[in-house]
DNA sequence: GCGACAACGAGAATGATTGTCAACAACGCA
DNA sequence: TGCGTTGTTGACAATCATTCTCGTTGTCGC
């Protein structure tokens, strides 16, 4: 893992029909779906992707950090779209509406309380969930 | 759910073989393990007990919060018996060793961004991954 | 004791994700 | 523009943690 070095022009990323179909469907599309979701919902346009190139094309695509996963409580992974920059997600448990929230004082706080303890290599992960005021009623 | 209204002493929680067995188990273990983990270290110590008990009674733990529960990335879920109070978690990558972290800067901060949109009933994740200085050679 | 019913557990079922591998199609280069 | 290299695709099988089923068993109140 990590070890891209990426010498040359090496192993370059190939544009494909497929690859483009996934990100402009993710660019377009509102809040977090599955792959399965995402299949599904590419199926529906007409576009030909299989299951399998779904999952593939995420999972470079979180790799390299130009989209979001997020896993809730007892469910699949979850893939959006998001802003750029480090954040986290507000989560309404009945909607699933979500609002991105940066928290500089808690990435702060999580890397000195690691080095505290002498690790390093520090990353975190973090959700907020709670109920939206429009499903509170 | 949530429905638990105990009325006179209806649905009393019984107490088994099985569920002292785990718990035990957990009470003398370091560390997060899964499900099927423990079931086998039950399984090493002569204990008999399947393994449809040994998740019925872990989500009953988790749920009464007598035993902390957490989801690496990539990876099934953990149980492990912690200290009492909300607290998180530092993980190694490498060894999976953990220490204890209590953040109130973190909860109060997260409560107080979820007010800030309206929402209500808040909880939160948070998980903090590293290497330790042991395995940092 | 006794009986109601919670708890158990072996096996089947579920379902998301990953592995396989032959066919395919970008892209650099001649 | 033609061609070969090689990353990419996708139908299908495999994996594997977790849940469901349902007949049996053990607890506990009385």
């Amino acid at each position: 893992m990590s070890g891209r070095t990426m010498s040359h022009s090496r192993t370059a990323v190939r544009s494909t029909r497929q690859r483009s179909a996934v990100s402009a469907l993710l660019a377009e599309t509102e809040g977090f779906h599955s792959a399965q979701e995402l299949h599904a919902m590419l199926r529906d346009r007409g576009e030909r992707v299989g299951l399998t190139t779904v999952y593939r094309t995420l999972q470079g695509l979180a790799d390299a950090g130009e989209i979001d996963v997020m896993r809730p409580p007892g469910g699949e992974y979850l893939y959006r779209q998001c802003s750029e920059g480090h954040h986290h997600h507000l989560v309404c448990r009945a909607c699933g509406r979500t609002v991105e929230v940066a928290g500089p004082t808690v990435e702060t706080w999580a890397d000195r309380v690691a080095a505290q303890h002498g690790f390093t290599d520090v990353s975190h992960t973090l959700e907020i969930f709670g109920t939206c005021p429009t499903c509170a009623r």
